[in-house]
DNA sequence: TTTTGATGCAATTTCAAAATTTTGTATGCT
DNA sequence: AGCATACAAAATTTTGAAATTGCATCAAAA
């Protein structure tokens, strides 16, 4: 006799991972209070599971943490913006170079890949003069090249690093009123990105890196 | 009338201290299984507080979990050791160029102030033979020296991951059978890095900084 | 009118036990 | 004798409730 689960009940990855999405998408305000109790009535289950996958989010980076006083939004500042752009072009820039070095034929094959994809998708938000309706797939479609392209660093911890640095990054980038005119000035530096990594010129590369990522910041 | 706590009983902050203490000093073995219940009965308090704790530890890298099967203190491997090597180098090499960009005279009094501690308690381990009776002196005068030559980089995060790679990095250290060697070959070396930081040399400090910790590296 | 203190409420944190899962061992079958 | 299966023991995970802590509102005094 099978026991079937409510299929209503999530169990924890899966909150964690449906949190994860809403926070880097801005589903919560930033410095909103994500209290267990709510959390855990939508979701279903105990406060302690919730307050475990908080946790787990807090130190993601995506969750302030205080105690005794609960969790948080984390909020953005024009240092964090900063402080996080600077550092995200550092480990794009080394995990860029050592890709470079590292990299056979088929990381070549995998970052055109991601980069075709990618760039076809940037094409139908240019013709459609929105970007709304393709938000998710892009920036999947995004996540995927800048990882493929450290992809052959050959160090995990860089590699992990950058992801969660690329996630903050990116619930802070979401928050913004227009997103249009940053998504279409897109395309061309991926395409030199993609260029410079493919013939192997490590500093024109992280030119272009830098170029593409500190335009970013707020001035 | 005032509350008066068991003194023997530990919040779990305290309770995380400690944990953190004892596995940065190898005081647990390397993939040794951490029972929730053991360290209940040993902190006095239940199941889900030590889990609390642990969950922390496993983000900051110290301890690894596996769903459905506990914690255990983190498995060293070469690979792991050479990646934790090269990226410490990386945010030690940044952190550093950027505190000599931006540290101003108060940073190199700091600066200095450490090293002099350093090296005091490195002459000692000279003098002595010996270097476990101030291995913990040691290691927290290590870490400030370590420390403040990246303070002044106006990176938070630059800095919190380096504590974190830092951290990692000693629990592996730690474990080897003889440190005395590493120990006092470091002298010559921190104030190499010293000297070429208060000279915002920041070519030689890189290069010192690299040949410091590419040595520990398990060839 | 402003500040200070107390009281009630809400949220967080801790606890102890139940439920689920894994691990180790012994037994039966090939 | 070797392998697989089933049972038993141990450990992890979840749960629901109790206890502690923080926050806000309101009253009283300066």
């Amino acid at each position: 006799m099978a026991k079937i689960t409510t299929a209503t009940k999530l169990d924890t990855p899966a909150i964690y991972d449906d949190l994860h999405r809403k926070l880097v998408t801005a589903q919560f305000n930033h410095g909103e209070k994500l209290k267990s109790e709510e959390l855990r009535q939508i979701y279903g289950c105990s406060a302690n599971t919730i307050r475990e996958v908080l946790f787990r989010l807090s130190t993601a980076g995506l969750v302030a943490f205080e105690e005794q006083r609960g969790f948080r939004a984390r909020r953005t500042s024009r240092e964090r913006q900063h402080d996080l752009t600077q550092f995200r072009i550092l480990l794009e820039q080394e995990g860029a170079s050592l890709s470079m070095q590292h990299g056979d034929i088929e990381w070549e094959a995998r970052l055109s890949a991601a980069h075709h994809k990618l760039s076809h998708i940037e094409g139908e938000v240019r013709r459609s003069g929105t970007v709304q309706h393709v938000l998710p797939l892009w920036s999947n479609a995004e996540w995927e090249f800048h990882d493929t392209l450290i992809s052959a660093c050959r160090s995990p911890l860089l590699r992990e690093t950058y992801k969660m640095i690329y996630d903050q990054f990116r619930q802070q980038l979401v928050s913004r009123e227009s997103n249009y005119g940053y998504f279409v000035d897109n395309v061309e530096e991926h395409r030199a990105i993609l260029e410079a990594a493919l013939a192997r010129d490590e500093a024109l590369c992280r030119q272009h890196i830098h170029d593409h990522l500190a335009r970013n910041m707020i001035s």
